[in-house]
DNA sequence: TTTAGCACTCGAACAACCTGAGTGCTAACA
DNA sequence: TGTTAGCACTCAGGTTGTTCGAGTGCTAAA
């Protein structure tokens, strides 16, 4: 177990690196006001604290500097908590300033801001939108062999894909049968949307409508959405602004991790408690992210969880800023949704 | 004017820092087969070349790199005509592989397989929206205040907003409303729709229905879709791996650049005449352009011109080769297009 | 247990030096 | 008159050596 002293020099030297980037050695140490012992005492703790490993040098004779476990510690218990600004506050409720409608537009702003108070890399998923139910189906003909299906979600989410269909069914039909898959699907979730249609408007179809079947399989397929939230990154480029990316080398592979979009989401969608999760470094399995922490915290509707929102910075990031910011957003941003869709 | 030897001279030279983006030299220019003086006498007309601005040094007693005069005259005189790969073909033919029925996904596709072959950046804009005509136009509400109004155009495409309804219109009206637009409207260019509406639209509407105009601004405004063609990107990292921006301070120009939408969009569009349009450096008038060279060429239906592709390279940029490619890929995109859509 | 003092280590910055690739110029040659 | 060989010169880049400052670990005294 860490003694009071050692946690106070943990603390210190972390808060400093965090503040400065670079290597903190005993007599800078020494000079803070809240450290009362001589830097020979000093050099003691470090020692022991470097062998728990929660600090490491840089070379032999260099400052310290905290390592994933001492961030790790950090994070879970030294962290001395924040007050927004008021241009903080104020750069926040700008997100709500006007009235948006359009769920991912909102989603979008949301991670504009996050980038700007922090400097880093903000990225927010979502909205989730195999939970919504389905409103309406339609689907318009462009022409003999192709029509447009449409599907409008009760939060006002629009998917759409062009589709064939196949010469049997002439425009009476589709339209009879859009009527139906209406009437029997409405309010279904989308992600249920498949297995409904096979199981139970099937056999509608099948008495009102001749040779349904070579149709069924389209609809079918236009209805099962994709499971995935939508990523949003916003501030991609201030990574490059922080010092400890001046190695084109690091650059690069942090780039190409964030452009490898697919891996980078099931990264994101690890950390779906509630609340906020911090990752650091190497605790993200993900090659490019060695340099890296990932802070998240989710939104809702409700108790419905929606979507994330998520900070990448560097392992050296503000850490309790960060946090206080984003629990801020994610609250708001749930408290706007919440109020938004249950009034309706 | 150059005479025959110095253009041979400028070729050569060129041609190998394309290759190998080291300074040329008057000693490795004697070496190759087709120059058969000697390295004195290219030493002369390299001086010859550099007064007049087609080469540059880098330092006193450096070999010779191209201005961006030279390259300017490479590209409008001594580019050698390249042949495509098998292999090249393949990936280009890869792109109309699986029959796709939504021109953005196609277009999204192509700006990959740009990329791919190129391995510089490759960016997509368009397919213009408001040459389209308006298909169809719903309004679907989704509760007492708000509503989603889509509207697909006769090349599949949609677009949707969500709009507040006032109280004052119900159900019914909402509904006749839609009725009178689609009568009036389908087959209109979207870039008139607004216009339409005040001028002839308005009339009919105040006939039918009580209090219209409280609808009919939102309405107006939601068929004023935006006119700016989509910009699709594909490698953004491969300039990273370009040796010329081995500097930090070049990537962040170079990514803040790109990042900066809005700009790059502007750029793109100055390039619309038919064929391919080559502009080197600072031609590009953009900060962050310095070291680049961009290549645009257009894509259309018929004779309707739809978008453009285009590939973003350093200045040292193979030329020949991105010009064959994308010219390629631009009338293939187009054949495709044209094929499609006039069987419609 | 804490501290002062001391010898030691290392990185970073800088100067001195060398090498190789390249140049411009001149004088001789075809 | 155009071409070439030869030579002195330049400069970037790599290597080496030196110094400086920040930091460490250890020891002995308080």
């Amino acid at each position: 177990m860490l003694t009071d002293r050692q946690l106070l020099i943990l603390q210190v030297i972390i808060d400093d690196f965090i503040r400065y980037g670079q290597p903190v050695g005993s007599r800078t140490l020494s000079k803070k006001e809240k450290i009362m012992f001589s830097s020979a005492t000093i050099r003691n703790e470090m020692a022991d604290l470097e062998e728990l490993g929660y600090i490491e040098k840089t070379h032999i004779s260099s400052g310290r500097v905290p390592s994933e476990k001492g961030y790790r510690y950090y994070v879970d218990h030294l962290l001395s908590p924040q007050r927004l600004t008021q241009e903080d506050m104020n750069k926040i409720k700008s997100i709500f300033a006007d009235r948006i409608y359009e769920l991912e537009k909102l989603v979008q702003k949301s991670a504009q801001i996050l980038s700007d108070l922090t400097s880093y890399t903000s990225i927010v998923l979502g909205p989730a939108v195999k939970e919504n139910k389905l409103k309406r189906l339609q689907i318009i003909p462009l022409n003999k062999e192709t029509a447009v299906a449409i599907i409008v979600t009760d939060t006002g989410h629009v998917e759409n894909r062009v589709i064939t269909i196949p010469a049997s069914v002439n425009a009476s039909d589709l339209e009879k049968m859009v009527n139906i898959l209406n009437e029997r699907l409405v309010g279904v979730p989308l992600i249920e949307l498949k297995d409904k249609i096979y199981k139970e408007v099937a056999n509608v179809l099948r008495t009102h409508i001749y040779r349904y079947d070579s149709m069924l399989k389209t609809i079918a397929e236009t209805l099962d959405v994709p499971q995935e939230e939508k990523m949003f990154f916003a501030g991609k480029t201030n990574m490059l602004s922080q010092p400890e990316f001046n190695d084109i080398q690091k650059i690069r592979s942090l780039m190409t991790m964030i452009e490898q979009e697919k891996d980078f989401y099931r990264l994101l969608r690890k950390n779906r408690q509630k609340g906020i999760q911090v990752t650091i470094g190497r605790e993200n399995q993900l090659s490019g992210m060695e340099n890296c922490s990932l802070i998240t915290a989710t939104y809702s509707i409700g108790e419905e969880q929606l979507g994330t929102i998520a900070v990448l910075g560097p392992t050296r990031m503000e850490y309790s800023r960060v946090i206080t910011i984003l629990n801020r957003v994610a609250s708001d941003l749930s408290t706007v949704l919440t109020d938004w869709y249950q009034n309706n």
